[in-house]
DNA sequence: TAACTGTATTAACATACATAGTACACTTGA
DNA sequence: TCAAGTGTACTATGTATGTTAATACAGTTA
């Protein structure tokens, strides 16, 4: 279900939840199916079910979740959380071109660049 | 000659890297002039020695500063590492795309929609 | 030579992350 | 009913990183 990469610098519980909301985001796990238990997703991965908890609890803060204590975890997706998701990324590259702007790279330099490179040379 | 800011979650002697970069880039630090000593801009800041060190041992492992023992250290500066810089914002960005691509969303949905957001709207 | 520079080392402390082990309450199905 | 599975909570331990503190040493300069 999720590959962990070692190499990453990021926390464990960091990684799962990333990938968790990818596959919810994308629909590879539907809305109220039951995600896999604390304890088989730890042994899954080798890791311990502590972190996984932590995972799962970060994820319900977010609403990608929802608990029924004694049952499970379940996965609850509204469109609501692709564009809050899609909000993320965006103010995360607007922190960027800030950072630029402080070296006089203007906004319009920054993002004609990147449309340059975007571009496949054939 | 810098703000710490406590609220950022990044270590101190990171942030001190950043802002020097900048104060490099932008001229504000002449090429050959010389920086504060470790230790009157670590008792500026109110903070240890040993992290303005650190700092200024990555400076100089990127190209920012020479070190001459026992007289201090120096701002080098060439248009390189502005360049560097420069790509080092874009590579950052070009992560972020990768990973919206990884949710449906595009690269042109991606960067439209931030061309859009940094109109003016008057 | 005194006062400044960079540099190195050791110790101590705080925090975050992860593991290990245990315990408890709830739900389900045989 | 009860065993097994579920989430949840807690304590303890270990490790890594960042920061402070104190000290020491070597080079430079006035």
């Amino acid at each position: 279900m999720i590959i962990l990469d070692y190499k990453d610098t990021r926390p464990i519980y960091e990684q799962v939840v990333d990938k968790l909301q990818k596959l919810i985001i994308n629909g590879v796990l539907e809305p109220d199916s039951k995600m896999p238990s604390v304890r088989s997703l730890a042994m899954e991965l080798s890791i311990n079910p502590n972190t996984i908890q932590k995972a799962y609890a970060e994820l319900e803060r977010m609403g990608f979740l929802y608990t029924i204590k004694g049952r499970g975890n379940f996965v609850t997706y509204h469109e609501g959380l692709y564009l809050l998701k899609k909000e993320e990324y965006k103010e995360k590259i607007e922190e960027i071109l800030k950072e630029a702007e402080e070296i006089g790279i203007s906004r319009q330099e920054m993002l004609a660049d990147l449309e340059r490179g975007g571009e496949k040379s054939d």
